[in-house]
DNA sequence: GTGTAAAATGAAATTGAATTTCAAAGTCGG
DNA sequence: CCGACTTTGAAATTCAATTTCATTTTACAC
């Protein structure tokens, strides 16, 4: 965690950008929170620590934390914008339930070879994928019972 | 397609609902294009029918497609919401282009199989899932050159 | 045909998230 | 401390998605 402070610190030095009061609160709560917030819900956790804060600080920060390659623009459906933790995190799919709205994160190396199989089959350079597996998780399913 | 049309007929009359010129204009250049259209993209070409068709009535009658299980919605990325064909179609992932936008559509089932091995693993209940692959179709990377 | 109740329509209004504007406050090197 | 530049929060704007509403159209009973 420490690791993306200085590494952030960097990128703001980078681009002559100063390190406030207002990012490092923002890029704190960020960190210490391992789920996938909205602009709204990270500003709402933001505001526990200086309820001054307001959104568009939030959310421009939040474009810097994307620049940075420190947070990922993220997309569940329809959804509204969300955003999750790069920075020290390899690529991962998605299994969002549709019940309690909770994502894990998971991989399996051999659907990524498939997945580069089936664009050379189309002759297609891939850049990047989504995978979203939507469904009902475990603790949903236990308590529908 | 004539299915389609016969299916959504069937479809409105148990409804109560009646078919109309505006709701046929709009079925027809729906089947006609094989493509991901937005709302407004559909509305353009459905007026090169009948210019008087307001984008509400596009918009409701596309809902209706997918309430009927003609239309499917979907969003690439970030993305306005498209709507592709659902009728006669089996499920299929997507591989997006991001210079020309074009969307070629595929499945490998070896993938599908993965995807519910790693559902089973996390004791996930699969529901549907969403596989969209970015990068350079063949002919945008020929051209490049 | 005619009447009538319900459905459908198009234009315009509304909504809501994403983004930008702007005046005021804060930051930093000299 | 100064002046140039950056940052901020509130409010305004944008833009697609959706709804409202007055009017028109439709189906159907008579």
């Amino acid at each position: 965690m420490i690791d993306a402070k200085i590494y952030f610190t960097d990128f703001l030095k980078e681009k002559n950008l100063n390190m406030t009061h207002q990012r490092e609160i923002i890029l704190d709560t960020f960190l210490s929170i391992e789920d996938h917030l909205s602009v709204d819900e990270l500003t709402m956790y933001v505001r526990k620590k200086d309820p001054a804060v307001g959104n568009a600080t939030v959310f421009r920060t939040l474009k810097l934390f994307v620049d940075a390659g420190i947070a990922q623009e993220v997309t569940f459906g329809l959804e509204r914008v969300r955003y999750e933790h790069k920075y020290g995190h390899s690529h991962h799919d998605h299994l969002v339930c549709s019940v309690c709205g909770k994502c894990i994160e998971a991989v399996d190396p051999r659907i990524e070879i498939l997945q580069k199989e089936l664009c050379t089959k189309y002759e297609f350079e891939l850049v990047e994928h989504k995978l979203e597996i939507f469904g009902i998780c475990k603790e949903c399913n236990q308590s529908k019972q």
